[in-house]
DNA sequence: AAAATCGCGAAAGATTCTTGCGCGAAAGCC
DNA sequence: GGCTTTCGCGCAAGAATCTTTCGCGATTTT
């Protein structure tokens, strides 16, 4: 559905300054990219029609809001079969402790972002539910310390 | 900095929606809050000012950007003294490369989440910057396939 | 060279944002 | 108990923004 280009260095702007604050005004904007506020708004539209920008979210602080765990979960399972993987991702989107998920090659088949109140929480998910899910064989796990870069998906020329 | 509460069912409700759809206009956020439009811009200003919304980011599809390869590398370290771990954090924020990065404990010590044009780019950046870089051990990679599930970093009840 | 296409920007009306103020409910205090 | 204070809601109005319409000029096509 969305072709890669037709993006020249305005539309490259904008999608620099979205990543950056979601929330800007489109004055804001248009000013800063260089142009009005009407055909920046009609840039803004095509690029969300296109699929290119997928939506926009607040960051909310985990912390301040009680989520004092945040971890990743490597998983390794028994079958990679497709029908197994389809199975194992759905279980996924189940589970609200799991926040993002990637089917991933390489040592592992899965990788779980995770976030939870507190560590009991967590270990209890981890071994009540994910490492005794059907066709689960490992289950390795990251605490995270501290994030240490934080920006958007895409990078941007300086 | 943040203190934890002091949210009523109210707040709980923008945050979902503005994790839903962080460019809501305030009017449809308040009608769907089931407030008036003023006291509820109240709300998600003092949210925003006591921390607890971050800050709001467009969503962007990288595939459709040219970026064609998303992976996550888990990186050992030599040696884990503070100054060290200090060094390779920051040594993350000069690599476009490096979307998001996270100091872990576990088997590894950080986490990166690198988004790159093509597999050369990437590879070219694993052998010659991470893995060459000064007190790097191990690094393990795991290429995204695609992605299983994508929600904001805070669960809320149904 | 003429015609068509494309995107910018001015202008205007509709919508939204933002502030100020009065009201009522809940909490604190004699 | 009754009074006072505090707090947050919602109405109303002015300011800012959004969104559409339209004309213009530049580039491309025929």
């Amino acid at each position: 559905m969305p072709l890669k280009a037709d993006l020249d260095a305005i539309d490259w702007k904008i999608l620099r300054e979205l990543q950056g604050d979601g929330r800007m005004t489109n004055v804001e904007l248009s000013s800063r990219v260089g142009i009005s506020a009407p055909p920046c708004l009609r840039r803004v539209r095509r690029l969300e029609e296109a699929g290119i920008i997928r939506g926009y979210r607040a960051l909310l602080n985990a912390p301040a809001l009680g989520m004092d765990v945040v971890a990743f979960c490597l998983i390794g399972l028994h079958h990679q079969a497709d029908a197994e993987l389809k199975t194992f991702a759905e279980r996924t989107r189940g589970w609200p402790i799991v926040r993002d998920a990637w089917m991933v090659s390489g040592e592992s088949d899965f990788l779980l972002h995770c976030v939870a109140s507190d560590l009991g929480t967590f270990q209890t998910f981890v071994i009540e539910e994910l490492a005794s899910a059907p066709n689960v064989d490992t289950v390795r796990t990251a605490l995270t310390i501290r994030r240490v870069k934080d920006e958007g998906l895409v990078a941007f020329p300086a």
